[in-house]
DNA sequence: GTCTATAGCTTGATAGAC
DNA sequence: GTCTATCAAGCTATAGAC
């Protein structure tokens, strides 16, 4: 059972990734979700900002959680940033370049010119730095240089998707992993230096 | 002496980089450049798309001038890596996190939308990639890891704007820099593996 | 080439019936 | 809670005087 809150959100957060904030019209959000215009504000009666920030932290949720999952299920450390990138580039090609970050665009639209949309940004890609300098510790990495790899991660990840989206090909992504991989290889501490 | 069409470019490519493409009005970009809206259709008849591609261009062209300086002003291409990480701090400090990447938040934004200022965004990209790639080689790297090299610099730069624009904060450029700069330095072939 | 006025449409938001 | 009708303001784009 999924409420009409729910579909008004999913509806915001696939907008959002294919046109940004500024792109997406409320009516065409409405339309979207199969909801009217009225129901949109009686769930956000804070109108389009409320409903954002709403839709930006639901899906930085879902991401953390994937992301997540990933290096839970992986052997190893290496093996889930390979993972994380190559699911990456599995869903851009599988939707048509479509589905990529959830937050980004927005972020970048609001940085400058939305302070309070701009905070909900801030303090989703903190949340994730935090859970992935948690994952690096974990597989081994030393406490100083695991948020700095974590920070590594999610800006070449972000970038990957920005490339990938341009050119409407995967290559940047694989370049991406295998360098980052490489990175992370390098940083732990069984290797020489 | 600034001709009325470089003004529109430039208020233009302000106003693409605080509040992307969407966000942008051409009442806004024309009030903003001192000219009046007629103007503005007199010099791109093809409106907002036509002032849009164009702007992109000439702001993908400064901004790789302006990497390539720095790469030849460089000692070696470590430190031209090195500058490249610290002067992009250093801008959005000085500009209050406004001035970052003039390309990201239109190509993102109309990456699955607008077609033909998509392959705008890709054609700019791909001459980033195809610069720093040279450089890359002209530094000692090869020809191989070249490409990928030039891949993971421009993805970790466009990931450190977009982290540090949201958070308000240079640490993360930092951060990214600083792994930039050991995976460049492990890919000279003088390091041993 | 410069500038004003305005058409035609869409936006975010509100009021009020049901 | 759901839905329709509507408002004022914004948008892109155009017409036409100068």
């Amino acid at each position: 059972m999924v409420s009409t809150r729910e579909r008004i959100v999913g509806a915001s957060s696939a907008l959002f990734m294919e046109r940004g904030y500024a792109g997406s019209g409320l009516k065409q959000i409405a339309q979207a979700s199969g909801a009217p215009i009225g129901s949109l504000y009686h769930h956000f009666p804070g109108g389009k900002g409320e409903l954002a920030a709403e839709t930006l932290r639901a899906s930085g949720r879902a991401y953390q959680s994937l992301v997540e999952a990933i290096f839970d299920a992986a052997p190893d450390l290496v093996t889930g940033v390979e993972w994380c990138f190559d699911g990456a580039a599995e869903t851009l090609r599988t939707t048509d370049f479509a589905d990529a970050c959830p937050i980004a665009t927005v972020a970048l639209e609001v940085a400058s010119s939305d302070e309070s949309l701009r905070e909900v940004t801030a303090e989703i890609f903190e949340g994730w730095l935090r859970a992935l300098t948690a994952r690096m510790a974990a597989g081994g990495i030393n406490p100083e240089p695991a948020r700095e790899l974590a920070t590594m991660l999610v800006a070449s990840l972000e970038g990957g998707f920005l490339l990938c989206r341009a050119a409407k090909d995967t290559a940047p992504m694989a370049a991406i992993g295998a360098a980052m991989v490489e990175l992370v290889r390098g940083a732990l501490p069984s290797n020489q230096h």
